[in-house]
DNA sequence: ATTATAGTTCGAAAAAATCGAACTACAGAG
DNA sequence: CTCTGTAGTTCGATTTTTTCGAACTATAAT
């Protein structure tokens, strides 16, 4: 298996962090982090998608820079970049988080 | 040619925007828009993408409910729905465009 | 009428997402 | 130490989405 590797602060894109924020299922998988704290990969899906699947939306909020993945044990810990998102590009990560709040749409 | 239409306020989801926004191409033309104003499709889209490419962002923009556009004698003049994206989810366009500025990757 | 410009639509080719199956890695039980 | 279970990754195939060029529509100007 691969290192866990993540980008710098300063190589995280707009483009890259907004795509990747734009999946109903990633988009439940920040919003459920950042209700909840540091979340295993398995307790933010849902049932509704595939393992593999689910491990490919964990890699692409990874390498846009958005979570910080640790492995612990037999689970890989994932939890918000907020500070370093928030310094990179200031209150988008908030207005995002917030506005999860309010759509209803991509509920569970 | 199919009549141009626009999603309801209500209907926007935040997913959409987002992945809307998630795109170089498409972050470059809702920034043009932010700094000069209503804009024809061609004056926002470089020549790095196909005309028929062009047409399907803005496509894309639309249906997310990030721009609103009209038909004035030959070209199609695209504007920003500032004041019901921030009405349906407040802060997300301003904090966006503000890292838009920021980022140095996307720009031409 | 003719020519030019702005943009859309269509069909094909290229790229990315999704899935299930097989795999790796670690933890705990016996 | 081996066996079993759990967490997650990787692989190859299928489906979906993006991209492009070519042909088309619509309006303007000559």
């Amino acid at each position: 298996m691969r290192p866990i590797s993540h980008p710098d602060t300063s190589q995280i894109t707009l483009a890259e962090v907004l795509y990747a924020l734009g999946d109903p299922v990633r988009l439940k998988i920040v919003k459920t982090i950042a209700q909840k704290g540091e979340q295993a990969c398995r307790s933010c899906g849902g049932d509704a998608v595939a393992k593999s699947t689910l491990s490919h939306h964990f890699k692409i909020l990874r390498e846009a820079g958005i979570i910080h993945t640790e492995k612990v044990g037999t689970q890989h810990l994932n939890s918000l970049r907020t500070d370093e998102l928030d310094s990179r590009f200031p209150g988008v990560l908030a207005a995002v988080l917030a506005a999860a709040d309010v759509d209803i749409c991509e509920d569970e």
